[in-house]
RNA sequence: GCUGCCGUAGCUCAGUCGGUAGAGCGCGUCCUUGGUAAGGACGAGGUCGUUGGUUCGAUUCCAAUCGGCAGCACCA
């Protein structure tokens, strides 16, 4: 037991006994039996001796529990309701879980309320949940006769090995591996449909599109306020409705999938720019700056027309007399025109690693439905670089790039990182041999540098593994930032070498590495991260002067071109307003700081300092002012200092 | 790209069971000079995403198309 005692109990006593035995409370409050770790039906009887946990509505487990029943209920209610509907897959998935059903008829939201109001009658019902192991061929046989040939389908595909059992809640029942509540009624009504949206059968967009109906579920209805108010906190960190509302930038259709920058939105822009440039500077990279449009050749000797072309803006440049179309493409990256400059001249050992950056400028055909915000865009600004080096290098340059990274994105305010490793994709250049030394070269080098990582087979990149930097938005999802790709392709496929200490030629190894991974993603993952109340150094606006009085005016316009003459980006607002609309909308617009101006201060030349989110005033003469507020705007320097480079 | 929903003033949205539209905020003018989260009055603003169809008549119904939102698929 969880309390280390030890319990006896004869060859297959049930979880529900055990619960029982220990007292008559813990039997009411038990849900499911957790068993050497595993969490299992209370019902079930258990047969060999193992550590034991009843698993309560205290318990974290009980939550999966009451999502994967939620869903058995909603899958009952809607077959109920919807006739002819048939079952697929129903899982538990984090703050609730889903259904995916086939039917012609789409579900419209009022088919939503009507389900939802269905669930809570079954669970009302209180119907015991109820496993039977049946035959595998029997059960196939029985679901392809009562018409559900997806069940059939899963059956047909489970293991020789797999029990096949169903789950009964009164009439109605369900292909499941369990494990399940005692009763639909221990599902409670802490539960909400959200959403209806399409999702492939078994994720391949090949396959038919079921409708997939989400809903969250709850322990308690505090819980399940608690999460939808939490819903609505996140909508307002939207960076597409802070972008709007703080007049960063703006997205119109002309240019889908596009950013236009707003004077806002680009000092920000500007300004994380200058800070990264900064920090490559100090980390031995040199900056370069490469083409936009190239002739097809390039990319096809790169791998790019071929395992790329798909998602690749091609111009027409012209057509010969015999029909053939000269092609231009857009560069979807830097990498193959890094490689050109490093074609540039001879290099020799003695000149690695070469670490090229360019602030490159990409355009990638994405698939309209990916677009979302700035976040995923079709033309964006990649921090990117190549380091060309030795193999021997590797470990060296990816702990430097490691150290960089981590430190950037603590600078940025970022502690919350998901490091994966993306493994080789069925499309793909090289041979294996050359990928599994890819992809121990950067197991091994997380591994070096103490990072912890989860592995994601076939979502690396054509020409190598990449390790990715994942940071989570607003609404829960997660986006790739920061990369290190290791790559022994490209420099092979476009020819790269350098003369080596033997005299001979040698295929350099290239690192593609990105810190931000791109300056629209990472600016909208950041307004998101601040909820758009910047630190003083990245506000667009660092500081507005308001005036309380119109006499004031002339020592406001004095205040604000001191402050801009001391390199702060202040505004003056001397509007013919009050101070307390002012006050509201600078607050609103999230100036992170007020220099408030009235008669008093245009005598005594000082300013009321007044910080976002705060009501205190701080009286100051201007000079203090302006010599506290320069050194709180100061970037972060991290280890090395990078003021030089301001 | 796929499924569903959506597209009305600068913004957020209401509305028209087919007879060319309305609110709040914002904007402009005027009054107000007010000490830390909305002072007041008046006024201007829209061929209802685009194209086609049905109709005497379409912002409203239908279709296509573009874009947005959610999810899926994709994401070098």
């Amino acid at each position: 037991m969880p309390d280390g005692s030890v319990r006896t109990y004869a060859r297959g006593t049930t979880g529900a006994e055990v619960a029982a035995s220990i007292a008559k409370s813990l039997a009411k409050a038990a849900l499911a039996v957790k068993v050497d770790g595993a969490v299992r039906d209370l019902a079930l009887p258990i047969e060999r001796d193992a550590s034991l946990e009843i698993v309560t509505d205290k318990s974290p487990d009980s939550l999966e529990l009451i999502r994967h029943d939620a869903a058995h209920v909603m899958a009952e209610a809607v077959q109920s309701l919807y006739p002819g509907t048939q079952v697929t897959i129903g899982p538990a998935i984090a703050n609730g879980f889903y259904y995916d059903f086939a039917r012609d008829e789409p579900f419209t939201p009022d088919d939503l309320v009507k389900i939802e109001a269905k669930m809570h009658e079954i669970v009302n019902a209180n119907a015991p949940f109820t496993r039977e192991v049946w035959d595998r061929d029997e059960a196939i046989r029985h679901f392809l006769s009562i018409g559900e040939k997806y069940k059939a389908e899963i059956i047909r595909d489970l293991p020789g090995t797999e029990t096949i059992t169903i789950y009964r809640q009164g009439q109605w029942y369900d292909l499941c591996r369990g494990p399940h509540l005692p009763s639909t009624g221990r599902v409670g009504h802490a539960f909400k449909l959200m959403k209806v949206a399409g999702a492939y059968w078994r994720g391949d967009h090949r396959n038919p599109m079921l409708q997939r109906i989400y809903g969250t579920a709850w322990r308690t209805e505090k819980e399940l306020a608690e999460y939808l108010h939490q819903l609505e906190e996140a909508e307002k960190r939207d960076h597409r409705r802070l972008g709007k509302e703080m007049d960063l930038f703006h997205v119109q259709e002309e240019a889908a999938g596009s950013v236009f920058w707003h004077p806002k939105g680009w000092t920000l822009y500007r300004t994380l720019e200058r800070y990264i440039r900064a920090k490559l500077d100090h980390a031995g990279y040199v900056e370069v700056r490469t083409p936009q449009l190239y002739d097809s050749s390039l990319f096809k000797a790169s791998g790019h027309w071929d395992m790329y072309g798909d998602n690749m803006f091609k111009i027409r440049e012209s057509v010969a007399e015999d029909g053939t179309e000269k092609l231009l493409g857009v560069k979807p990256m830097n990498c193959p025109a890094h490689v050109q400059i490093f074609r540039q001249g001879l290099k020799s050992y003695r000149d690695l690693p070469i670490r090229m950056a360019e602030f490159g400028n990409c355009h990638r055909n994405e698939p309209s439905g990916a677009l979302h915000g700035i976040l995923r865009v079709r033309n964006f600004t990649q921090d990117d670089a190549h380091i060309f080096c030795t193999e021997e290098q590797v470990p060296d340059e990816a702990a430097q790039y490691f150290k960089l990274q981590l430190g950037v994105y603590k600078d940025l305010g970022f502690d919350r990182i998901a490091v994966k490793l993306a493994l080789r994709p069925d499309v793909r250049a090289g041979s294996d041999e050359v990928w599994d030394k890819a992809e121990e070269g950067l197991r091994q080098a997380l591994r070096a540098n103490g990072l912890e990582f989860e592995e994601l087979p076939g979502e690396g990149a054509f020409y190598g593994p990449k390790v990715e930097f994942h940071l989570t938005d607003a609404i829960g999802r997660s986006w790739q930032c920061g990369t290190l790709q290791l790559d022994f392709v490209l420099p092979e496929r476009l020819d790269a070498s350098y003369i080596g200490q033997d005299g001979a030629r040698h295929r350099p190894v290239m690192l593609h590495r990105a810190i931000l991974g791109s300056f629209e993603r990472f600016i909208g993952m950041m307004i998101e991260h601040y909820a758009g109340k910047f630190p003083l150094w990245l506000a667009p606006v660092q500081a507005v002067v308001a005036t309380i009085v119109s006499d004031a005016d002339p020592w406001a316009a004095e205040v604000a071109a001191a402050c801009r003459k001391a390199g702060l980006r202040v505004e003056a607002d001397t509007r013919n307003e009050k101070i307390n609309l002012k006050v509201r909308e600078h607050s609103l617009s999230k100036v992170p700081v007020m220099l408030v101006v009235g008669g008093r201060e245009a005598e005594n030349r000082t300013v009321a300092i007044r910080r976002l989110g705060s009501q205190q005033q701080e009286v100051l003469a201007l000079d203090a002012a302006i010599a506290n507020l320069i050194a709180e705007a100061r970037p972060p320097a991290g280890g090395d200092s990078i003021d030089s480079a301001f």
